[in-house]
DNA sequence: CATGAATGAGAGTTCATTCAT
DNA sequence: GATGAATGAACTCTCATTCAT
């Protein structure tokens, strides 16, 4: 609540949003550290003040932006008490967060995801704290029968995150011209409801599916 | 007598057969073509012969791997005749791909992926047609009625690449130790009959759930 | 005068007169054997047949040329027995070669010249041999009274190559467009009449000039 | 106390001198940036500090040069009022400059001169208002009568500059044994008296040659 | 705390040249 | 005689990083 009022700490968020802006825009191998001094209007041996080298830089990024992202989901969770709707509700916010943070986004799918020395990070406890918090809810579910008993726990977490990253990778990718959220939407319902069409089993199944009204008009603005 | 019939085609081979070694193990920039040239027992200039640069070789991975496994997947799907089973074959397909080429799909998933170049090569374009094969069968299976006409069939391919594709790179970051058959199993079911629990509300609609014994031994193996 | 009939003198001609092309139009440094190949029609290795080395194709250019410069003026110079008719005849005829083979003259004059190793050359003795020639005629023309017995006869060649050489060279580089002859003919004025005016002194001096009629029309089309 | 005030142009300027020294050595083409960076005493990576590129060395070279030339010689051009004498001053004085200053000589005469690309840099922009400044001269010779009205004021330049520069060449190139000075007063004579020996048609010409006592004493140590 | 200047280390790339066929 | 294939040897240039001030 207190503003950061000394110098230190400023440069340092300096150096640290001018990275995220510039490693989300090149990439990690084509940022120089002279790109990143530049954008945060501070000397290149500055940044040395600051931190160890390139990679302690990017590994820095996720840190204070995952604990923001935590802390905002938990209070925020608070407001569902159904399990299932906490899941929904996850998806969609994870999906707002992204649209939101495209320049974090960026940089957690496109460059940190396929780095092996992130998973020793501090970083990446955070963002695995984030992880584990979804398999508790999943577990919640599961006890509370909302979820089927036969359903591994992280599969379903790897659905939920595999479906929204890739999602968010394609929209990063192809111009960021998705309505993510419509996206989450379709997404949610295959992963609780399933994509078979159960109809000629049973009709009653379909009062459980949620706005089934979304009509595919999307048309092939996709890529791969 | 001829020692080698095609020693133009012997050394780009050779050359592709190392870049893909090199660049699974070490990443696209840690790779130098040193490395690569060592692997393929060339020399340095010899890689010059065959690829423009470091990015060319990359590109032209893809080529021959897909076109390898798009083939194979044409053939394969024609045993099955219901769009339903072959959407779950190729799930299982392709988890059983990664199994056995974790190079490529390491290069794949973890390098290319995130390459914004590559979507302009013709690399790209073999891996689109594969993609493409799939919204097909997803189209066939709706149109047949086996998928609920309210799936957009996009989103649905999105879930069962991000899917699979997340629980690869999982695979390839934490040491290749779970199997992933198993692993294509637990997907396919919560994709296809939803992860909700129905027996609530209709205790038929858990017949169509193929092979729900699966017990969930996998303890948290599991990090992000 | 007979044909060259046999394939290695066919194959060498070739590649002189393609290197010749490319030399003249990318300069020595920037003109790889792979150029001089293709614009050849023959592969990198055939050059190897016929030279030892790039330099060695370069070196080998003047060789014939100016065999044939020498010979030509030879002939050409009998039908005049004044020696100064001669001297300007030299200077029209240089000229006039230097027109109609702009990429000997680029190569001549571009990269030849700065080339301390050229020196040592068979090529170099033909062009000194040629630059002989005119040193003999000024002799000549000094003993038959023509040429003022103060005149140094090799500040006289150095004036008379040197401002041949001087207009070749701004033509080469600023697109050929100025008409070389008439260059030719203001020079071999100045040069042998002085630039000087002597009216003021002797008005009989005048009739010396030839053709004084020429306006300088030419604006600063002229850059250096 | 201040061991260097101006650390950055102080290296620029290191760099520049030692690039002049190799340069003149060695030819473009055979100069490493090494080389350079040796005999400047910096490490290869400084000379990019301050250059982009080795032809950005070579381009910057007569920058500075010609500027001292040229206000040199408008300083020094003043205390001639006959523009006759000043444009036989600058011949001297040119020939003189090349002496004293042999290395920026042969950059200039060796390699600037056959470099297409130099036309388009800063530092022919210098040279040329140099060369500018003797066609001023040449005009105004001609307004007052000095020079034959009939004479091609860039034909006369280039009788000048082709003379002199003809002469810095093989000097250059021959070991720079003769005296350059000695020279530039024969090429004067020539042209401006003119070659052509006068006597015959009218003797009192001949009092219009100033000092034509020189005897042709130099040998054939000429070679081209 | 901030930085201008300098640099070590190395990578990618080019190309003339060789050699077996 | 001609060449496709292969390569050794350099060289330019980049950049993360250090250090004195």
């Amino acid at each position: 609540m207190a503003k950061q009022r000394n110098p230190k700490t400023r440069s340092k968020g300096k150096i640290l949003k001018a990275a995220e802006q510039v490693f989300a825009q090149k990439g990690f191998t084509d940022t120089t550290i002279a790109d990143i001094a530049r954008e945060a209007k501070v000397a290149d041996a500055t940044i040395y003040e600051y931190f160890q080298n390139k990679e302690d830089i990017l590994f820095s990024i996720p840190l204070e932006t995952a604990k923001i992202a935590i802390s905002g989901m938990e209070t925020w969770l608070k407001y569902f008490h159904n399990p299932l709707e906490k899941l929904r509700a996850i998806i969609y916010a994870y999906m707002d967060f992204i649209q939101n943070n495209p320049n974090y986004a960026a940089i957690s799918f496109l460059i940190l995801k396929q780095n092996r020395k992130f998973i020793k990070t501090e970083g990446y406890k955070k963002v695995r704290e984030w992880a584990q918090l979804i398999t508790q809810i999943i577990n919640e579910a599961i006890k509370g029968g909302y979820i089927n008993k036969d359903i591994d726990p992280y599969a379903l977490r790897t659905v939920i995150l595999g479906a929204v990253e890739e999602s968010a990778i394609r929209w990063l990718l192809l111009g960021q011209k998705e309505d993510l959220l419509k996206k989450a939407e379709h997404i949610s319902n295959i992963i609780f409801n399933g994509a078979c069409n159960k109809v000629n089993v049973n009709e009653n199944e379909i009062h459980l599916t949620i706005e089934p009204k979304q009509t595919s008009k999307e048309k092939d603005h996709n890529g791969l």
